[in-house]
DNA sequence: AAGTCATTTTCTAAAAAATAGAAAATCAAA
DNA sequence: TTTGATTTTCTATTTTTTAGAAAATGACTT
């Protein structure tokens, strides 16, 4: 008998961002299939799990970090979602490789329906190794500015991540979950030229930032480079902000 | 045999938003219960419906109304969500009422998990009567700011509905689907003083809104006050921002 | 040891936006 | 015509944002 541990309709997926080398990253598995086709981390929710935990599992399988952001980025359940092209490709690959796991087939052997909730998660770049999962041929970060052909809604899913984060970065001050501890001024002013695509004039940055008293400065970090050497700061250590 | 046309574990539920009387309302049914306990308008989610449709259908039966201004607040889906008690009472007036719906309980007879998807709607009070439908003893409007006690975690979805009202209200200039078709500037000013819960000058708020230009001025409301008569305005015309 | 150069950091000036204050306009009743 | 409450416009002030200038600094060159 399979297992119907999970609720049958219900799955999350996972939008993670890193930034590196003045990139907006996320992480996408490259399914074990003939065609190129990627994905967003995700999995069924366990039925005495909450949504959110289910999302954090998934989380710590693909990046082996916990205590991370974490944010629901809505809903997508359009009951077309899923084409029957992509339905045939994920269901012979999972049935493959999770004999136990009841598929999202009905009585009739019809393809069910999905739900998923996406949530998008903040990671610090140089932390994490993505790994792969018996379904992907492999996983890694992609440019989020780049992305490659997505199966299901896994598009939209990363498009409405771009959009959330751009109008929470700034406005829930997240920018530290996306940095290493301590960072420079150049460094976070990168991750908001980056993010909102535009320039920021370095002199009214540093002002706008330090106005709002939430760093401290730490020692200056010298690299050799024949320019003055920029402060390192931190978040100050009681405004940690994990999702 | 029982029908199961919709998601077993998925629902929807709806903050239904009215202003009146300088007051922001929202629309609960009070169910024929012993005690005096109040739910949001919501419902399952059938299996060939767009949960978004689901949710306007919920808000068709309970205002009679279409064209509504649609947001989705997020899930509501902890694994605690339903308490032992509030599950006794619903089900049991569920089982009386709807004796053909497949009920949410599992092959052991257990409560089984439901997960909702939380909406806000935005609509003009002097549209809309609140219809009941059979579970309830009656369905009215009711002040935001004093709730009676509600049923699950029906309580957060209107706080939640609140918090994002307050944050899309003015970014996204939402005022028109609050007011009627034509308002004047104080009505206005009334709407946003109540939403944000302070005062907002005459002068600067109408300086404000009209340097917006989206408004179009109409003719003069006189009212019969011995004071001078305002103007009307409505949003123009390629404006509306329904769902 | 002084000069150079790229960059960081601070300081000052200008522009723009938000807020406050004052006055004009207006409607119906006295 | 006057009065009083309210609406509407106009002006002044304050605050915030943006732009410009200059000082500080670290490694290298001369």
């Amino acid at each position: 008998m399979k297992s119907s541990k999970h609720i049958p309709q219900l799955t999350v997926d996972c939008v993670i961002f890193g930034f590196h080398h003045k990139k907006l990253k996320l992480i996408l598995s490259k399914l074990k299939l003939e065609k190129d086709i990627y994905a967003l981390p995700g999995g069924f929710v366990l039925q005495e799990e909450d949504i959110e935990d289910a999302a954090k599992r998934v989380l710590f399988e693909r990046t082996g970090i916990e205590d991370v952001y974490l944010e629901e980025l809505g809903t997508f359940g359009r009951a077309n979602r899923i084409s029957d092209e992509d339905f045939q490709l994920f269901s012979h690959l999972a049935k493959e490789l999770y004999p136990d796991v009841e598929p999202p087939i009905n009585e009739k052997n019809q393809k069910m329906r999905l739900v998923s909730i996406a949530y998008y998660a903040l990671v610090d770049f140089e932390k994490v190794i993505p790994k792969k999962i018996d379904l992907d041929e492999s996983c890694d970060w992609y440019d989020s500015q780049d992305l490659p052909h997505m199966i299901f809604d896994h598009r939209e899913m990363a498009e409405k991540g771009l959009e959330v984060l751009r109008d929470n970065l700034d406005k829930k001050l997240l920018f530290n979950n996306l940095l290493s501890e301590t960072f420079t001024m150049r460094e976070l002013q990168e991750l908001y030229e980056t993010v909102y695509d535009k320039p920021f004039p370095a002199n009214n940055f540093q002002k706008k930032i330090l106005d709002l008293n939430i760093l401290e400065r730490l020692d200056k970090k010298f690299t050799g480079a024949k320019s003055k050497a920029p402060y390192l700061y931190r978040l100050k250590s009681n405004l940690s902000n994990k999702g």
